[in-house]
DNA sequence: CCTGTTGCCGAAACCGGTTTCGTAACGAAT
DNA sequence: ATTCGTTACGAAACCGGTTTCGGCAACAGG
């Protein structure tokens, strides 16, 4: 623990208030409510006090104004880092998205992190109570998602990026996994793919169940049949994909490609793909969706469906300072496409399915001795 | 431009001190002063208000306290985000860090972002004087860091990720890249490389002259000679790294191992290396530093000096409350190892200098035609 | 018994804003 | 000319804390 704080910090002189005020000959009253719009404020006090503020360099502290009015000008962003490898290489492009937006309000971003759904659930109310957060950015939601329950309960304002079961009365911004799940499909049958399977990321989130929709939506307008075995649950880790590829190949009928819910996962199956003895790209053609920076890395480069971070965070803090000011939900929602990022993972299948399977035969037999 | 907010935002009912103070039947100053130390509080007193607080689930707006004390109970973290390709893999490990340490203390940790250094200057002088954050982090520090300047001008605490070159009244806290790049001189010596090369991280921040000091040292240390043409500045993106592997590999007698300041230079040479025909790990060895995800998923996976950014994020944020606290800079300093993550891509050298040349001339030739 | 400390707490000012309320001045309507 | 309703601002309360100041009681010393 950490000893009391003694003593006063140095500040500075600053502008406040009442120094505008008696430059002015007004009471602080009169500026406040001048430099708040009131409509009690006669036109020209209130351009010569909004003058006379750029000239001083006013600015409010928006502490001293949280005291009365509850609102401290600031986005609330709480993160949940439980899993060790939870990663998120778009952290940085996701915040200056946010904080860019923010600033531009002359609002700022609280963001605290905490390592259990329930911490996260906790702090997002301590936030609250101790207001320093106006609003609330929810990010990945799940499908039954225990924050919007509690913020609703809250009756605090917030904004979803992704989508839940239940929206009524949420804000929300999305990219359109399902769209490009199609088109992951369609771009695979375009290359003559015939058998496509999936890898999604579990059930824990709330995409899961519309990159899915949309993988099979794909199947129906390339005109294949969907085939339950081709078709995995996953999960979000590396290990998960070098399973499900492990197990998709391992089929009398194998598929030719595999789409990716998750790059992530999909890296991991670049490993179980090299001990089966099969080429990513040309044996066995693999699209994804995130656009992490290592699937640039990966040999060969993974094709994916990318998501703009930056352009997210900021769209979804104009969208939550619209919130807190009092606009409606229903009227606050988006859905973008992602970016087809084409890598060479991806191609006209080498083999067909039996060569596939045969492939794989001899690999393990070798792999076994 | 947003309408300025109406009404005031739902709160529920909160403890206050006044609450406090009347079950106690003492003056709110009065169950002020006990909970914050004051000398002149009986003890019975003070730890019957603690109880009573405990009990009543009290906490202080720190907005509240902040408006008269000046202590806003916030940390400040500015970011640049420049370049397109600033991405920054150990964010959200590092954000987790810092606010973990920030909550343990009833802290928050506000975040804000600007594209240039000027703008980063700014941000900082605007949340200093919205009194928005009490102190600093200062991540990525340059040799002659304006930021220093800026928050000694502006008497606000700050401690250093990273060294600069002035460091009086500085705290800081930094991973020893030096140790690092001569503990890497030393594994490829091991390996029995005799020609090893560097490749610096440009001039810009401040750790690059360290690490060519440690590549130094570690030359020195392995008995080997230092050679001017083996050692490049480099810079920060994977294209510097694909320039400065051609260029050593054209070299009469090229190096058969290269240490690299920065795991992004490093993973651009991977595909300079390929272009010449030559196998990384065998007939080329790498090694670098950062630790990032990328180099897992490279093939084969960099060899690299991790750098623990959760623990950075956590060790700078109690050094940054304790400096908030009263202690003195030079008494907060930490320098720490970072950890060796070996990869695939360094190893016993395959080929000696002269048969490098002979492979390179080669692939050249064959490329050029 | 009187005086001088000391310990402990109440009262009130204060921080920098916002918001409510009261009212002087003015023009319009009666 | 009086009444009335607006307009536009001042005065003061208020938000939830912190800090200063003064004073009462208990106790010690002479």
């Amino acid at each position: 623990m950490i000893s009391p704080a003694k003593g006063t910090p140095k500040m500075r002189p600053r502008v406040t208030i009442n120094d505008l005020a008696e430059a002015l000959g007004l009471t602080k009253g009169t500026v406040s409510r001048a430099l708040n719009d009131y409509p009690d404020i006669s036109p020209s006090t209130r351009t010569r006090v909004r003058h006379q503020a750029e000239m001083m360099g006013y600015r409010p502290l928006s502490h001293a104004q949280a005291i009365r009015t509850g609102r401290a000008r600031s986005l609330g962003l709480v993160l949940q880092d439980d899993e060790a490898g939870s990663h998120r290489p778009f952290l940085a492009e996701f915040v200056a998205g946010i904080t860019h937006a923010a600033s531009a309000a002359n609002w700022t971003l609280t963001i605290a992190t905490a390592r259990t759904e329930q911490g996260v659930l906790e702090t997002m109310e301590r936030l609250t109570d101790e207001r320093k957060a106006d609003g609330f950015i929810v990010p990945r939601t799940l499908r039954h998602d225990p924050r919007v329950e509690l913020l609703r309960r809250l009756e605090k304002p917030f904004v979803l990026f992704g989508r839940v079961e239940e929206m009524d009365g949420c804000a929300w911004y999305d990219i359109s996994g399902e769209d490009a799940m199609r088109d992951a499909v369609l771009r695979l049958a375009g290359f003559g793919h015939r058998r496509i399977a999936y890898v999604g990321g579990g059930d824990r989130y709330n995409f899961t169940g519309l990159r899915r929709q949309g993988f099979l939506a794909g199947l129906d307008a390339a005109g294949l049949r969907a085939e339950p075995r081709l078709i995995c649950d996953g999960g979000m880790t590396a290990i998960d994909g070098r399973e499900a590829i492990t197990g998709l190949m391992r089929l009398p009928e194998p598929p030719t490609g595999i789409v990716f819910a998750v790059d992530r996962v999909a890296l991991g199956g670049y490993r179980a793909a090299a001990r089966l003895g099969l080429a990513v790209g040309r044996e066995l053609s693999i699209i994804s969706y995130d656009g992490v920076p290592e699937g640039a890395y990966a040999t060969p480069a993974l094709t994916s469906f990318a998501v703009d971070s930056r352009r997210a965070g900021e769209r979804l803090a104009e969208m939550l300072l619209a919130l807190v000011h009092g606009a409606e939900p229903e009227t606050l929602r988006a859905l973008e496409p992602a970016r087809l990022v084409a890598g060479g993972s991806d191609g006209p299948p080498a083999l067909d399915p039996a060569a596939l399977a045969a492939r794989v035969a001899l690999a393990d037999s070798n792999s076994s001795q």
